[in-house]
RNA sequence: GGUGCUUUGGCCGAGCGGUUAGGCACAGGUCUGCAAAACCUGCUACAGCGGUUCGAUUCCGCUAGGCACCUCCA
């Protein structure tokens, strides 16, 4: 199996990875808080754990990927008096906590569906796992990192930090952790500023809560991924995942659960990605500048110039590394929109001229087999462009799931497959067999990348017909050198979206 | 205030101690009735100032700007 390398936030280090069992690998990442529509920054963790899961199993490995729904214990600001977030959010619309729960996790699968990820293999819901949260509370007391107060019980980082060390993953000490820690009213409770809360005592007015052995409550937020991890994954597993703003304090303070609980932090590598930017800030709904992927994909948002498919906004993700901050902007948007739609356009290319060679489309196959399945006639310089490109391709993407370099090395190809098209190179049946494996098992397979101009619909085949029909009259127009019928045609069928081209061999049509 | 990250050509965005990232835009060319597309060519940048080095955009220091986390957040 070929070696991949992720840039794990623990060492902060691009580390070799190795599972803990040969051949699986057990992958935690932290899902959305369902109170509000899918917005742009839900975007970017789903598409790049996509893109990782999916490589993971091109490379062979079997995948368990769990990706919370989180439907409680957030706590809203002090000001709030401890009131959940989603409560909140359910009684201004008079509507039942658990009905805004649903109807935003049915949005964030639709987002999802749009953008070509898949759904995790396991999805727990918060809510669905009180149980195994309480028992864990109960874990962490028995071990006396914990203690309660008024009904609630909260971790004691003191305690822990002399045992263990607390800040191990965000590099913090903990003088620096209380130095930075504001005090906030209603925290009387606690026994200092910077511990956290395993279980919160419901005030009267709030909806969500279940019993616990200590107070009618729900459980504090950092909780339910160390209950669910474990159930699913186990005491240890490979990957946790999620967005670098998680890092601290809920990633801090799961490693602590975990150590405090079961002997042992857990996680053998973290992963962040990092945040998408909207004109270099963060985007958040107090700086106006939110925007959610409904209003995106419809061009419903006031800083944006047009609409952008969902395929687009994969594709802008992928020309980052998912470690670094993604600047969304108009320009930058059109630009990739341009990008794919120059990669599909070849994608389809090559399948016709693959099938003239007699290749057919690849079977998924994993990555080795296919590189030298059918031993070229000659080697020519093309044979060793291809090879070389598919082997950057891999090459990048195992090296920290480098997206980028892996894109620059597909636009290789594109170009590769250009000049075939014109007949400026031939290529042979091995090079058709490898470009036709790279499309199909990297840039449709692991990118995710797919075309969205519909093909094969009923409605599709019509207009398909219809404009073939019209373009029979334009090439007689042509053939009687009738340029202003033929011009009237092109731009008749342009100001419906159809964009027609000649070349040598005919006349070729796209839709806008 | 504390901690960490970052500053690349018109725009987005990789990368690296000495070799063209890539995309988009732009200019010229080939092709074409004209166009479009495609292909070819050009545009060759690494915030500023010092230092280390045979050599730095890449390492170190300082200065200036930006960002993130420390509070819910993807």
């Amino acid at each position: 199996m070929r070696e991949l390398y992720i840039t794990n936030s623990l060492s902060r280090k691009k580390e070799l990875f190795k599972p803990l069992n040969e051949g699986h690998v057990g992958l935690y990442v932290c899902g959305p808080t369902v109170y509000g529509d899918a917005h742009l920054g839900h975007a970017r963790p789903g598409v790049t754990y996509d893109v990782f899961v999916k490589l993971l199993k091109h490379l062979g490995y079997e995948v368990r990927y769990v990706r919370n729904i989180t439907d409680v214990g957030h706590l809203e600001h002090d000001a709030d008096e401890g009131e959940d977030k989603i409560a909140k959010k359910a009684r201004l619309e008079q509507l039942e906590p658990m009905e805004v729960v649903q109807r935003c996790t049915l949005a964030y699968h639709e987002a999802m569906r749009m953008l070509n990820v898949a759904p995790p293999s396991i999805e727990p819901r918060a809510s669905g796992h009180i149980i195994e949260q309480i028992d864990l509370v109960k874990k962490i007391l028995d071990a006396g990192y914990a203690y309660e107060s008024n009904g609630s019980i909260y971790f004691d980082v003191l305690k822990y930090d002399k045992d263990h060390r607390y800040g191990v993953l965000s590099g913090r000490t903990l003088d620096e952790v209380k130095e930075g820690t504001r005090d906030l009213d209603g925290q009387q409770d606690k026994r200092a500023s910077y511990d956290f809360a395993l279980w919160k005592k419901a005030s009267p007015e709030h909806i969500m809560r279940w019993p616990s052995p200590w107070s009618d409550g729900f459980p504090g937020w950092h909780l339910e991924c160390s209950a669910m991890s474990e159930k699913y994954l186990g005491k240890e597993f490979d990957i946790h995942g999620g967005g670098m703003d998680l890092l601290f304090p809920h990633h801090e303070c799961e490693i602590a659960q975990n150590t405090a609980s079961r002997g042992c932090s857990g996680v053998k590598y973290w992963m962040h990605n990092n945040m998408i930017t909207i004109e270099g800030k963060k985007m958040g709904k107090s700086l106006g500048n939110f925007i959610t992927l409904p209003e995106l994909f419809a061009g419903r948002h006031e800083k944006l110039a047009q609409a952008y498919s969902p395929m687009t906004v994969r594709f802008f993700i992928l020309q980052a590394h998912y470690r670094g901050t993604l600047d969304f902007s108009n320009e930058a948007l059109q630009a990739a929109e341009k990008g794919l739609k120059r990669i599909m356009q070849a994608g389809k290319d090559l399948r016709a001229l693959a099938s003239a060679a007699g290749v057919a489309s690849a079977p998924a196959l994993a990555y080795g087999e296919f590189v030298s399945a059918t031993a070229p006639e000659s080697v020519t310089a093309a044979n060793a462009e291809v090879k070389a490109l598919t082997e950057g391709v891999y090459e990048a993407l195992c090296d920290d799931l480098n997206t980028p370099i892996a894109l620059s090395h597909v636009f290789d190809a594109v170009r590769i497959i250009n000049t075939a098209k014109d007949k400026k190179i031939s290529l042979d049946k091995s090079d058709y067999q490898t470009l036709v494996a790279l499309f199909d098992n990297v840039v449709y397979g692991v990118l995710g990348l797919r075309d969205e101009e519909g093909e094969g619909g009923k409605a599709a085949q019509t207009i398909d017909g219809l404009v073939n029909m019209v373009l029979e009259q334009r090439k007689a127009a042509k053939a009687a050198k009738d340029w202003a019928t033929s011009d009237r045609i092109r731009d008749d069928l342009k100001a419906l979206g159809v964009l027609i081209k000649d070349t040598k061999d005919g006349t070729e049509w796209t839709l806008e």
